[in-house]
DNA sequence: ATATGTGAAATCTTTCACAGCG
DNA sequence: CGCTGTGAAAGATTTCACATAT
């Protein structure tokens, strides 16, 4: 079901598709098609229903597919039909608001350990949790298992504190820095960077 | 030069390379390849060749590239060689580390206006600027001719608002909210969503 | 000697179009 | 009758490999 060779590309649109689905279930659908969900994620029909037909069945002829049984399907594909625990690094402005933000919960996610390396962050608290001692960092994330980061760092330091959330065994990275990391292939990162997207936007304005 | 028919997929690329080449260029780099920009940005050296042919021929058989020249033709291909003026419309956690975010001046960008529909927000000073009324959002982004806006709203008002920024004249927008917006042909949309990104990674844990 | 720029080949991704099922 | 699931076709992207320039 999980095979290795559905590409890295169906992946990418999975999440989006249960985002939809979920808006959907919230306002009460019970149905949907591939027609209906391809219109609001902007994909087409046959893409939605390719991209789903890598991992089963879930559709009728003739009817659709149900939403909430979608959902269900797409949280056990994604792995997020659980809560997985995040550490996030950084505590300044960034990851203040990161920290703050309540859509982790809904979605399979909840921060419970934040780092800095400032004397002028750590201990302070944010929410229910304590910034604590980058320093420890590696033995904590052992400890406790973690295996999603968050990276709010300023870039000078992010590829150094990757390597330490490597060490400690951590498989996901959510980089918040301006700047590729170079990380083993087991290890997944994404990019958030506001630079380049509007740096791609801005190639399409006069 | 900017053609239309140069696939999405590589104007993607030039931010990273972008990105890649002026970090070179702060470490005091005055020239590189192929090569050695493929391997910080993850990418083949074929394939930064190919991309960068699209445009022109910046290379030198035999040596290479010059960095500062590169840097020089990727800010005129992104037109990111001047400053462009950004609207954010959301001044709430997120809103003010983004308006906070020192990134902007180095790369092209100044944010130059904030907008909340919150009246405990209105009237605020972030920096040098003040929270205006979204109620007026549409008249100021047509007057100061804003073509870039950064959404930084709940996404029940996400939708409402980027109607608004396009009846304002608005090209760009790169959405926060975690929602698909629906958009006429012209106006381009970059989404930055934390848990889409997280929930593609999850999907390769155990 | 070395690294670019580029057609041609290989690979990957999307769309088409329809059989099949409720 | 309508909409899914899916092979086959079309289209897009990446890699190969080498002529070419310094």
């Amino acid at each position: 079901m999980t095979d290795r060779d559905i590409p890295d590309i169906v992946v990418g649109r999975l999440p989006r598709y249960l985002q939809a689905l979920e808006h959907m279930q919230l306002s009460g659908a019970q149905t949907t098609s591939s027609q209906e969900l391809g219109e609001i994620v902007g994909v087409s029909a046959a893409q939605i229903r390719k991209d789903l037909s890598q991992y089963g069945e879930f559709g009728k002829q003739g009817k659709g597919y149900s939403v909430s049984y979608l959902v269900h399907q797409l949280q056990q594909i994604l792995k997020v039909d659980r809560v997985w625990p995040l550490a996030l690094v950084g505590a300044g402005n960034l990851g203040h608001a990161i920290a703050n933000y309540p859509g982790f919960g809904q979605h399979g996610f909840r921060v419970t350990l934040i780092f800095d390396n400032d004397p002028a962050h750590i201990g302070a608290r944010i929410g229910p949790l304590t910034v604590q001692d980058s320093a420890q960092l590696v033995p904590v994330l052992r400890e406790k298992k973690i295996k999603i980061a968050m990276l709010t760092v300023p870039a000078r330091a992010a590829q150094s504190v990757a390597d330490q959330l490597i060490e400690a065994g951590v498989r996901s990275i959510l980089n918040y820095a301006s700047i590729t990391l170079s990380v083993p292939d087991h290890v997944h990162v994404q990019y958030i960077d506001p630079i380049i997207y509007l740096q791609r936007m801005t190639y399409y304005l006069d």
